[in-house]
DNA sequence: CTGGAATTCGAACGTTAGTTTGAAAAATGA
DNA sequence: TCATTTTTCAAACTAACGTTCGAATTCCAG
């Protein structure tokens, strides 16, 4: 195999995961894909074998990128307090929030995936979530030493779920009757609130 | 207009709120939806001009069914703690984990419009669920009352979210790496351990 | 009964879906 | 440069989609 020109190949990977992050796997068609990245209507099938073999190429790289970025900063958060370090958390949960970039596609993608997973993305996470999963049950078990594996992985569930209502539900949360306004300095409160809560929540004695 | 026979859109009603809770929306086909109810395929042109009349009149049907439960319940609360009150709404929220019941399929619905709203959802929402949120407000207000109106908000929303993260995510949860289990006595534990925390959450001091 | 409205039915409509095809074009290594 | 491979392209394919249609049937008041 030579030298392939990977220019359309890259086109179609940015467009596609836009689109998926918008409208989710089933209600984004090839053709919207080929137009967006202004490429072949049988590029797709050429270079990715089906909109699947796309659909799972997207998935690898949002779950590297989002795992990557979490577990980049694992090194350092050991020398930092729990408590600043759950405050870094949620903070970072918290970013899609306000802007539209990589990050915020990722986490819409994965949301599509929380309602009626695929089987490639059901495989994908059985092989690949394991460090991430590990990381936030260290920092929780600093919250609670003495608790077991069990509690351990719900309280990690359950921390990251403190964030998640607040970006799954954004559009909704921006309409009445919650009419929450997110702002930048909105959005820095709202983090001190959760953190403060979850801080309360996993301290507590046993 | 003479009396209609109800059959043929009682079994419409019941099959598509089965399908669309399964596959969403736009998954969901309508030639699909009459062979499980068993009626000819114009039918749902017939009742309910279309297929976003019926899925309207489903949406309208989950939402009534899950405000109603929650707010008969809204005036023997006012005699119990805030901490009962609070262990029955989140233990309320986590029934959806063991039965695949009504209730189970309503909040299936809302997790897809939580993806992508639908523009019927978000109308029937900003409509109907004021009283709802009024709810989880007060329940919140008796935990932090100094507290102003966006907080007790935030706070509401945060609630509801202690619970939603493991139902939204229920069977990814149940695979590894958090390979919870989740039968009854762990659901129960469950419920227990997070109305402990969301308690020492709202009622830290300020 | 019976006549007119309500409802059901099977077939077809026009569109869009994902994929396939074979020729044209571009790129590559000798 | 040339022979070969790789990549692009426009067009067409089959299947499924939501909807429409007119005839057939069922229902019910008079």
């Amino acid at each position: 195999m030579t030298r392939p020109s990977e220019i359309t190949r890259e086109r179609l990977l940015n467009a596609a995961e836009r689109l998926f992050a918008d409208r989710g796997y089933e209600a984004t068609s090839v053709r919207a894909i080929v137009a967006k990245a202004r490429v072949n209507q049988a590029a797709i099938n050429y270079h990715f074998a089906g909109k699947e073999g796309l659909y799972r190429e997207v998935l690898r790289i949002a779950f590297r990128a989002l795992t990557e970025h979490q577990l980049g900063h694992a090194e350092e958060a050991k020398a930092m307090s729990r408590e600043k370090v759950l405050g870094e958390f949620v903070r970072h949960q918290l970013r899609p929030l306000l802007a539209r970039d990589d990050l915020s596609r990722h986490i819409r993608i994965f949301n599509w995936e929380a309602v009626r997973p695929t089987a490639v993305f059901r495989k994908l996470v059985s092989e690949e979530a394991v460090p991430f999963m590990g990381l936030a049950i260290d920092l929780v078990r600093r919250f609670m030493p003495k608790a077991d594996q069990p509690t351990l992985t719900v309280a990690a569930i359950w921390l990251i779920g403190q964030c998640s209502v607040f970006v799954r539900n954004r559009e909704q949360l921006a309409a009445p009757p919650a009419s929450l306004v997110l702002d930048e300095t909105a959005v820095e409160r709202l983090a001190g609130l959760v953190s403060r809560w979850a801080v309360a929540g996993l301290a507590q004695p046993a």
